[in-house]
DNA sequence: ATGATCATTAGACTGACAGTATAATACGAA
DNA sequence: TTCGTATTATACTGTCAGTCTAATGATCAT
């Protein structure tokens, strides 16, 4: 993306932090960025573009170093999950997005009001999911149920503790003690099975969340935690296959000049072996294959 | 109030329903209700006041109602306080506050950001008292949590429940489920004593909720929960008094012209009692004498 | 270097809106 | 009738998002 237009995005993100959205006029963005309207259109179609923009932005920086998060990490670990959440809210709270989202939320605009709801709704999804690796297949009915449950408790909590706690300091303690709520709510609804929401609902309302908007990151993601799974860590021998799947994620996410040769090494002991899902294995080499193809 | 102000009121909540607040403009409400601007700024002295008068209106009226329906019933039955809530779910849904509420959530005027605040900080505070009597004293440490959590459970099922069932059945459905849920949590934090919020914090949030603005149905409904904890329905003789408590608040609620004498009748019993604290009593008979005195 | 193309600029302009101001009129109580 | 108050119609101000235009600057292939 253009950088003047990245430079723009920043600048009247400052504004917003500092004034809010509506109390933030065209002309202060204009002259607090230094470009002129005619600019200012050019890059965007209205003010609400320029906030899509914003969150777009923030949400792209936000899903990376989460999934960073998992690199190296078992995935069924809920501590994981709670350090991933802690980051969420951290971002959100520096960058004022649920003032931000709350001040715009039912806006007149369809399209400003669609991605917002998309946005939430992704949140949602990408809970359950990880919901489903921490607590089983087996628990699945449930689950979309817990995930939706959690984010309401955590919300909710979020906002009546800063009421006596200003200082962002006790994200930590809001996240865990959210978290271990929904662990006995998820045994609880394994026993009781009561179900709110169908699981199948996620597809329903996320129409297209399989094929065109996912990042290269996301399904890299989905892929190798998907591997994990099949792993046993008490296992010596599988433990050398952990390596290498880590290995792998690293180098594609975090050299800037990951190497061709190395990642081929890397691959071929998983398609030789038997403990993988051969479609899942060649999910990952077509990945890694596309990846540099795009690259040149 | 006067009348021509209410026929405001009420047409213009008839707009806000139907295109939302910011997207209805003062000339829309002014041809519509059939006033005159000046007329209109003599009334309110903001759009943003009108909105203020307008969430008044209606939670007094859902104030009310909800409180007539403990009359005659145990404040500890849990299915009492389902079916308040399922009431107010119904009463937001049908006058889409929910929507008006997050239109202005974050709005540039202090006063109404002031006030949607406070409003919010009411409902956790009903459910938590509410919560006490249900729970029991013994639980107290813990119930503000849960009164917290029970909002952001009952919000968010709500949220993405009417995404699959658009017509405004279910919600019982969801508030009941939502109950069951956090039944669990009261008996698990009993035990766990995990305390995130300290129920203290509530005076501060409402400095005061104590003085002033308290009606005067509000102070009845309070004084009669509490003498009703104190009988037991087993014992044929409590019930006399039950019947007594009971008729008192009918009287003084629904009749339109209470008869001061049959109230002095049926308080006399509870005066002579020893069954009760007779500072509680003492509470009431005051209450009614204070009744009598404002309506000449 | 020349000229074509595209990005950028300053600023005038439109239209919508909230809220103010005022002068004229209706109406009710003394 | 008269005085005061509520109401009306309407013009006005100021703010803001978004459009339009004519001029200026930058880039780049030939």
């Amino acid at each position: 993306m253009n950088s003047r237009k990245q430079h723009v995005i920043r600048k009247s993100h400052e504004l917003f932090i500092e004034r809010g959205f509506q109390a933030t006029s065209i002309q202060d963005i204009l002259d607090y960025s230094g470009i002129s309207k005619g600019t200012f259109y050019n890059y965007f179609t209205s003010k609400n573009e320029l906030l899509i923009s914003i969150f777009r932005e923030l949400h792209s920086k936000m899903e990376q170093e989460r999934n960073e998060l998992l690199i190296g990490q078992d995935p069924s670990d809920i501590n994981v999950f709670v350090q991933q959440f802690e980051l969420q809210m951290y971002i959100n709270k520096k960058n004022r997005l649920t003032t931000l989202f709350e001040e715009v939320l039912i806006s007149n605009d369809p399209e400003l009001k669609q991605f917002l709801k998309r946005a939430q709704l992704k949140v949602v999804e990408w809970t359950y999911k990880r919901f489903v690796e921490i607590f089983g297949e087996e628990k699945k009915p449930y689950l979309l149920d817990c995930a939706i449950m959690f984010i309401g408790i955590l919300q909710q909590n979020m906002k009546f503790y800063v009421l006596d706690h200003d200082r962002h300091t006790g994200i930590s303690r809001v996240v865990q003690y959210s978290v271990k709520r929904v662990e006995r709510i998820v045994e609880e609804l394994a026993l009781s099975k009561d179900q709110l929401h169908d699981p199948s609902s996620l597809d329903k309302w996320l129409p297209d969340h399989l094929t065109a908007d996912r990042t290269f990151q996301e399904e890299l993601n989905e892929i190798v935690n998907e591997l994990k799974t099949t792993i046993r860590s008490d296992k010596p021998d599988d433990r050398k296959y952990l390596e290498l799947i880590n290995f792998i994620q690293e180098e594609l996410l975090h050299e800037t000049n990951p190497r061709p040769f190395l990642l081929e090494n890397a691959l071929q002991p998983l398609i030789n072996s038997e403990l993988f899902n051969p479609k899942e294995v060649g999910r990952l080499s077509k990945l890694v294959s596309r990846f540099f193809k795009k690259k040149t």
